[in-house]
DNA sequence: AAACCCTTATACATTTACGTATGGATAATG
DNA sequence: CATTATCCATACGTAAATGTATAAGGGTTT
């Protein structure tokens, strides 16, 4: 029957690069994917066209005058791709427009500016602000399109989207530990130091659970800033806990306890009904899902 | 960077069914996929473009200025695809030469007809020749290109594929229950008359550890052609083993002691090392795989 | 205005495809 | 002639895509 007209349209792609580069091996290495995938590719495209396209002799392939026959056609499926690729991107540039990012100074500080480095390259018409700001802000009213945060939000009308389960750890500069020594228990660490982000006494019962008992008595310094207090704990006046990914690439900062189960927390991509509609905010929620998700 | 040229061909063709067809619901029955399925593809295909190519407006999808920019180039590729198929089957179509399978008496007749169709319509300038018999024949002297057999071969020679794990249950007609009574459990069945194909000790051994216990009293009719045999079933003659693809579809017989254990042999398809350089060969045993996987 | 039909989006279980590791085979190299 | 390197095919554990079931949102009809 019309049984050769359904075939998967990516073992086109597969079978096109493995004529282009002469092997298995090499497509695979253009297509960033792995030989025995190009191998189990081109065998189930000969299998659901009823033809011959490679001749195994040895270790090279040589074309069947059946692929010669269908490779013309190949390329100008490859050329439409790639056409549709670049009119893609021509569209993207075209974006224009503001989008607004809320995030906790910390994040905006140190995780940001790679993404936006990203959304530049993409969209270099788009205006970005970024909203540093360590209380939650209201999207339904508009104060901003995006927001990164690490509670799921409870307004039903916001599109949330979970797109990492971060990890942290406590930190400490390296002159600190010296002077004041380092810890070796989760017990140690009552007799600690410590700098707050924000509210101490919600710091202390939310490390309680976690077999680290600590009073007001360790918090003689602290901000509402995070970049400050992150600050402080580089300059040597204490312990902080902090995103594995912003402390481990901190200079003169050292992990303590490293094999202590880390510190989880959530990081939720929140945005309004309009990311449905909007070209712009639905491009720069796919970037920060893509970038944050790893 | 170039972060859209990398994108699912496979999702091109989700779009292009989507905006021809208007509706996610209507492309996934063209494409014989589900709706879940396309709406996720059109949504990867957005992500990895950057582009919204739907406007989601209550039950409809409107294309917005982007998707109709794309829809072009998505078209020639379309054509391009369906340039391959058309190529290919022309391919097919000129295939010709010999193609010689074995099979069991029982399967040439009963089971081959339908596939034999199949491949006629695919290469009708093919000769195929089936070789019924119920002895093993030697694929390595070129005795025949392809084998169906139940029994793993044991040259390592030869390529083999497991395609199917078929049941069997014993059949009778009702003409002959009506006479003979219908046996109630596997223990009834030693009162019954059987007939033979093939060697009737063999056929009492393979039972016994089925739990069904007979003797060569059991058979006093049979022959070494399972297509008579199975004639003498269908005249009412004894019981028989059958595959049910076969009993099932036979008028006049019945299926005896349904809830009982299905007999379980494997189904076998072999050719000697020329599957991997002739066509026709190739064409021939890709297709009954196909209908022998069900 | 209520009921219905058709649409799209989400949650979960299953199937499928993929990558890693390995074996076999051939051509190029010392 | 042995050695090395490169290539393709197979086996198996894991990750990703698919299908089923279900909920929710709009139009259309009664």
């Amino acid at each position: 029957m019309d049984n050769a007209r359904k075939f998967d349209w990516n073992h086109i792609r597969a079978f096109l690069a493995t004529a282009e580069t002469g092997s298995l091996s090499a497509a695979a290495r253009r297509l960033d994917q792995t030989q025995p995938t190009l191998s189990r590719q081109i065998a189930a495209l000969e299998s659901d066209l009823g033809v011959m396209l490679f001749e195994r002799v040895g270790r090279s392939l040589q074309m069947t005058g059946a692929g010669v026959e269908l490779l013309e056609h190949t390329r100008a499926m490859g050329s439409a791709a790639d056409r549709i690729a670049l009119a893609a991107s021509g569209q993207v540039q075209s974006i224009e427009g503001q989008v607004r990012i809320t995030a906790s100074d910390i994040m905006s500080a140190y995780v940001l500016p790679d993404i936006l480095r990203d959304i530049r390259a993409q969209a270099p018409r788009l205006q970005i602000d970024v909203i540093a700001a360590n209380d939650i802000r209201d999207l339904l009213r508009r104060e901003a399109d995006i927001a990164i945060r690490h509670v799921r939000p409870d307004q039903p009308d916001l599109i949330a989207k979970l797109v990492q389960d971060a990890t942290a750890h406590f930190y400490a500069s390296t002159a600190y530990l010296q002077s004041n020594g380092y810890p070796k228990s989760k017990g140690d660490l009552s007799r600690h130091a410590f700098i707050s982000f924000g509210d101490p006494d919600r710091m202390i019962e939310h490390f309680e659970p976690l077999g680290v008992h600590l009073t007001r008595d360790n918090f003689r310094l602290g901000s509402q800033s995070g970049i400050v207090a992150w600050e402080y704990v580089k300059q040597g006046f204490g312990i902080a806990p902090m995103s594995h990914e912003v402390g481990d690439s901190t200079p003169g900062v050292v992990r303590l306890l490293p094999e202590t189960d880390a510190i989880r927390f959530p990081v939720w991509l929140t945005t309004h009904r309009e990311l449905h509609t909007s070209r712009r905010i639905r491009l720069v929620f796919d970037l920060l899902a893509k970038h944050l998700s790893k």
